[in-house]
Parts: structure tokens; sequence; C-alpha cells
DNA sequence: AGCACGCCGACT
DNA sequence: GTCGGCGTGCTC
């Protein structure tokens, strides 16, 4: 749209009344929305995407609610340049996003950028070009046979894709082109395809237990409903909670609206997606980080035009443009992966708890191992809760036995102790599988100089260099920085002096190599399987039993169906442990009861043996007796008084800079203008855990108050208070998980 | 996020 | 003498 121009005499002719404004918020971290004119004729309203003139360059933004600044002078105010042809954002998710960045005190703009990912989605979608048969053939064309192959195809009179129709009629896609020119065929524009199979809620699904049909109607009952509740679904791992929240999506389906499924690693959820075909019959749209530009682009509009009547997604699903979401599910809800943690920190399933309530929506989190946050609301009754207390077929919980190392140590040099070696060896002998989990990528976690003692240190992080042998190389994990393994020691010179500490998952597979020459192993980690399609094809190998051992790293844990496994092997236990994570326990406790609920899922039983220093810690206890509950019950009584979460509210300040000088100095002028009071307390600063990222020094502050005092406005006031320099950021987490 | 403007090193 | 490095600041 261009502005409109006006001849002398109109602008004589008419008083001047100035035009319209309208606030336009931009997908920019910028503190709030700006203000633009609308010219005549142009018909703007809030949710409409448009495109305005920001400096010199033109970018696309939202008309957003609220009321322009009448104190802006008329000549800072420019045009906006067009609407755009794009299903408007709805009030909902404007309401979501202004939550969002009031929540987490992030820019409006930083938000709405999340909900926008797919800018070129906001263009019409290109018509599809095809062919048709000429109505009528012209006499002098010559029909060879190839021709006539594709006017067989065309025979039923209707148009198809070039790529399509070339393949139909097995033909080069060349031929088309000499048939148009010759007459033969004509293009059309074909008629758009829906771009997902509405998945079926009415097929048979399994048959259901009677606790799971009870759990299923209960949840069916809060969709029908078409209000806001949520619902926390527990039940030990191999219950069938998967099956009963289908349920609550076919019922979503039949109630016309639309259900979302957020996973914490949609990587991994091959075997997920098996299962949501199988009842549905048709597969979900899906929405990761990894999806092509295109499929994104079409993905974003189907959503937006109702046409993704389910869809599974990383957190960032949470801000597609749903135009009547009935349903959300959080599986796995206890996962740190939810937590984004750059950019705008945000929770995935507590913003997805918002967005249900702004939707009129069901929510539903589900685990078999739930937080303490959401434990604490079911039990408050602030959220329903249903519980599934038995395995599927009779399957029997595996048991869970610990292995004192003390007691038993591993030969010297070797980390796998005799009993663990033991049962692996029985097991792989009876023709099952077995796991060998360990939480750490790579080779060895530390490497040291034997000669002077030095350890081989990132150069720009507080953290230890991870050889990774099979790369042949030394790796940090923190901030991606890679060096080769040295001949000699950097420090002292002496060559070939370097020793591997402790181990890794590689280094586990060598060991399991040497001890069961004859076993076929697979290790599981992120470096070796790097997608989507690297995970189905390992859970289609460990499923058709092409593999005897498997040695992994967390992605293990994540909600896999192995039925012959039987044996689930710790190596280290007590890695989650260390550190003053105030959450490291239960952490400790969801990750390896994940772990354990992979073996034994089956008629066999399972066995997991839990290797540790410390096997009377209450978190191997829990484990060893399976009461998850008393252990959670314990952790709970443990943060009451204090006010920690969840009966408290935390807030971290991060001060980095590259400058350790000056990260110290606005970390202390932070401290001292902390606000205090009733019910408020600030903890800190302290060098943050990692105390140096990316070349970036990091202290931290943590502010502490009552559950019922809201922790923006203090932040707010506080961050008001104390001018920082520009080369110091202050990142604000409200609600931090971990501790980093 | 871009894109300007603004002061200090190696070149046609 | 200039071209250009990216630090700093602004965009309704």
């Amino acid at each position: 749209m261009v502005e409109g121009k006006r001849t002398r005499s109109d602008v004589a002719a008419t008083p001047v009344s100035p035009l319209p404004r309208l606030r336009v918020l931009l997908p920019l971290p910028l503190a709030d929305a700006y203000d633009y004119r609308v010219p005549p004729g142009l018909a703007v309203r809030p949710g409409n995407f448009v495109a305005v003139p920001l400096g010199g360059r033109e970018v696309l933004g939202v008309a957003w609610d609220g009321e322009p600044d009448p104190a802006l002078p008329e000549k800072r105010l420019r045009n906006i340049l067009s609407v755009l042809d794009a299903p408007p954002m709805t009030a909902t998710l404007r309401r979501f996003v202004d939550w969002v960045a009031d929540y987490t005190l992030s820019p409006p703009g930083a938000v709405l950028r999340m909900a926008m990912s797919a800018p070129s989605a906001l263009e019409p979608p290109a018509p599809q070009a095809g062919w048709r048969r000429a109505a009528a053939l012209p006499g002098g064309a010559r029909i060879t046979p190839t021709r006539r192959r594709v006017l067989e195809v065309l025979a039923d009179g209707a148009a198809r894709a070039g790529g399509e129709l070339a393949e139909a009629a097995g033909v080069a896609p060349a031929v088309l082109r000499g048939m148009a020119d010759a007459g033969l065929i004509e293009p059309v524009l074909l008629p758009r395809r829906p771009r997902f199979v509405p998945p079926d809620p009415d097929r048979p699904g399994p048959e259901l237990r009677p606790e799971q049909h009870q759990a299923a109607e209960a949840l069916k009952a809060t969709v029908a409903r078409r209000a806001f509740a949520t619902t926390l679904l527990t039940g030990v791992t191999g219950s069938g909670k998967t099956e009963v929240y289908f349920e609550a999506i076919a019922e979503c389906l039949r109630q016309g609206r639309q259900a979302l499924v957020l996973l914490p690693e949609i990587a991994l959820s091959a075997q997920w997606l098996d299962r949501f075909r199988a009842r549905f019959g048709a597969a979900p749209a899906l929405w990761h980080s990894e999806l092509t530009s295109r499929t994104r682009r079409e993905t974003w509009r189907a959503v937006a035009e109702g046409e993704a009547p389910v869809l599974v997604g990383a957190r960032s699903a949470l801000f597609l443009p749903y135009p009547d979401l009935g349903l959300i599910v959080v599986d796995e809800e206890h996962e740190t992966a939810f937590k984004q943690e750059e950019g705008v920190v945000y929770h995935a399933r507590d913003m997805a708890v918002v967005r249900a309530r702004l939707s009129a929506a069901a929510c539903v989190l589900v685990s078999a191992t739930p937080s303490l946050e959401s434990a604490n609301n079911a039990q408050t009754g602030r959220y329903a809760a249903l519980h599934l207390p038995a395995r599927h077929g009779g399957a029997e919980m595996p048991v869970v036995e610990a292995v004192d190392l003390r007691r038993t140590p591993p030969e010297r040099g070797r980390f796998l102790s005799p009993p663990l070696v033991a049962a692996v060896t029985e097991t792989l002998a009876r023709g099952e599988q077995a796991m060998l989990f360990l939480n750490r990528r790579g080779y060895a976690p530390m490497t040291l100089c034997r000669a002077c003692g030095h350890r081989l240190r990132c150069p720009n992080c507080t953290a230890w260099l991870v050889e990774h042998r099979a790369a042949r190389r030394l790796q940090c994990h923190h901030c991606g920085h890679v060096e080769p393994i040295p001949e000699a020691c950097p420090n002292c010179g002496a060559a070939h002096s370097t020793v591997p500490i402790g181990p890794g998952v590689e280094r586990v597979l060598e060991e399991a190599t040497a001890l069961w020459p004859e076993a076929r192993l697979l290790v599981m980690a992120s470096d070796t399987i790097p997608g989507p399609a690297a995970a189905a094809a390992a859970a289609q190998a460990i499923q058709d039993r092409q593999v005897d051992l498997i040695i992994g790293t967390q992605i293990v844990a994540k909600g896999w169906h192995f039925p012959h496994l039987t044996l689930v092997g710790v190596v280290d236990a007590d890695l989650g442990l260390a550190g003053g994570d105030l959450r490291a326990s239960e952490r400790t406790v969801q990750l390896l009861h994940q772990v354990a609920g992979r073996a034994g899922r089956e008629e066999r039983p399972g066995r997991v043996l839990l290797q540790s220093f410390v096997p009377e810690h209450p978190v191997m206890q829990a484990l060893v007796s399976n009461d998850l509950d008393a252990f959670m019950a314990a952790e709970a009584d443990g943060r009451r008084p204090g006010h920690w979460p969840p009966f408290g509210r935390l807030a971290a300040l991060i001060v980095s800079s590259e400058d350790e000088r000056a990260a110290d100095r606005a970390a202390r002028d932070l401290g001292l203008a902390a606000p205090g009071g009733e019910g408020v307390e600030v903890l800190g600063p302290a060098p943050a855990p990692l105390a140096i990222l990316r070349g970036r020094h990091r202290r931290r502050l943590l502010l502490k108050t009552r559950r019922d005092i809201a922790v923006q406005p203090l932040l707010e006031a506080w961050l008001a208070k104390v001018q920082v320099p520009n080369n110091v950021r202050v990142q604000v987490d409200v609600d931090p998980v971990g501790f980093l």
C-alpha cells in the first residue's frame, strides 16, 4: 500500500484532523509497542499483522491493544504501510504474549518474536500450479507413447501437480513442458490440499484397563467442559498414561478444538509418534527448532487456519497461533528441558498452564515423577489429580538394588563393579537386553598430567575439558570449545603424560567391549543420536533385538519402550547429587526412576542396580524402596520452613561481563540496593557455579520471597535503582530451576 | 534485531 | 592520506 498522494487543494479544502493512531508491537527487544498512524482507507484492528517503517527499513509487526501515547509529537509518527493477508493474531495469543513478557520481565517484542517465528507464513501461500488435459486435443499434435501415458494419467479429468504427474506417468518433467506447448495439456491452479490429515478420534483405541478408563473419562469430562482446569496425571513408568491422555485428545477433537502436546525432547519421540498414529490413524503436526523453513511456514499457516487439529512440539509450540485451543498436555512435566534458559527465560510447563487459562482450555501435566511444584499444586487442590497405580499387562515394577562401591569396588581403572558385571553377564546369557546408564558424554570428564598434576581446562569457562576419544579431541560442554588432545602437557611439557580421569559413556563402552566381546553394543548419547531419524533407527534396532547392551546418557531415560530390556545398571548414581543445587535430590530421583523404568516392561521382570558410594542416601533409599511419595514428602518438609519453592518464590539475577571487576562491582551495587522487608530476602552476590561461561565472568544474586509476594514489582524497582555499565549484562530468571 | 554514526589500524 | 574495524545508540 502506497501512502495516499494529496494535492494542495485537498489539504486546503479539508480541515486537518490528525490521523488515528495505533500501537504496533514489533518482534524486537524494544521496551514497548510503537505508535503508528493509520492512513485513510486502511482498515486495521488489533491482531492484524502489519508492515511498518522502522528507521530505514520495513518490518512486520502486530497491531496491538492499548492506548497510543497522545504526548508523542505528530512529526515522530509514521504511517502503517499495509495489512498482511494472514489470519490476525487472536486476542488470546496477544494476552499471552503480554502475560509472558510481564512475568519474565522480558520486552514484549522479544516474546512476540517467538510468536512470529515463521514470518514467511504471513505471506499468503503461493497457489500450487498443476496440469490437466486440454479441453479439446489439438488435431496436429504428435501423440508419442510417452505423451500417451501422461494423457492416460489425466484421463479422469482431474488436475495434478507437475512432479506428481511426471512420476505417475513415468516421464521426465520436461515432457510436460512440450505437451503444454503443443496444447495437449493446460496449466491450472490446484485447489489447496489440506496440509494435515485430521486424526480420527473415533478409531477404536487400545483396550484400557479399568483404572485407565476411569482416568480417561475424568480427563474427557474436563475437556468437554470447555473451561480452564489443570490436572496432574501420574502413574509409574509403563502404566499407560499416554493412552489415557490420548482419550482427552480424542475428546478435544470431537469438540472441534485443537490439542497441543508438549514433549521435552521432540527429536526422541519416534515411538510416541508411532503410538499416536496407531490410535488416530494419522500423524500429528510437529513443531521443533530443526524444522526446515518450508515445513515451518506450512505448519505455522496450517495452525493459524485451524488445519492442524493436533500439534506435538517442543516448548516453542506454545507460541503458535491456535485459533481455538481446547487442550494442552505437558508430558514428562518434571523435565528441566521445558525451561528455556536463554533470551526470554521461561518455563514451558508453567506457561502452558497460563496459555490454557487464557484459552479456556484443559491442561494436563503428565509424569511418573512429578515436580514438587506440581505435586504441591495437586495436594492443595489447585490441580485435579489422577493416578494410575500399576503397570500394563501385569508387568511388575523392577526390583531396585544399590551396589555399595565401598564394599564391592570395580577393579582398578574400571567402573563396573563385580555385582553389576555379573548381572549383565547373566542377562546377556539369558538372551535378554541390558542397559548401562551414565549421564556423561565422551570418554573422560577430566584429563590431567601425570607429571605435574595440571588439569586441562576450557579457556572460556570454569569447566574441565572432556575427552571425546572417538572424535579424537577435547571438548567443553558449555561453550563448544574444541582442541586436539595434546601430545605434551601444556603446563610442564612432559610428553604423553596425560591421563583420563573418570568415566564417560565412551569409556564404559570400552570396558563393556572388553568384558563382553560377543555382545552387540549401542551407545545412545547426543553425539551418536543427532536427530529424530537416528533416534527412530536406534529404537527400532533395540526393539528388533539387534542390540544386546545399550550404553547411554540421559537420552535413554526418555519414555522409551524396550520390551526385551530387563536389566538397567546405573554406573554412577551419585553423579547428580554433587553441588549445592536446591533441586539436586529431586532431579536425581526423577532421572534415575525414569531410567529404572526402562527395565522389565513386559512379562519378564526387570532389575536395576545403582552403583553408589552412599547407598544410605535418602535418594538411593527412595529408589530401592520404590517409595517416591515418602521421599517427596520429606523433600517438601525440608523446603517449607525456609520458604523455598514451591513454598516461596525465587528469582535470580545473573550479572555477567567479560571484565571480572566490572561484574563484581555491578553485583556488589545490586547487592547494596537489594530489596528487603517482611518475607523478602536477597542472597548473594556470589560467583555463579559456572563462574566463567563463554569468557564472561558471572555473579549471582537470588531473591527469595514468601509465596504471596510477587517478585516482578520488586525486581523492577530493584533494577531501576542500579545503573549498570554497558559492558555488564544483568539477566533475570524468574523461577530459576538450574543453578548454573 | 538492523542500521546508522563515530573514533583508531593497515593499505590502494 | 583513506577504507574499515565494531562500540554505542536509536528506531514510533
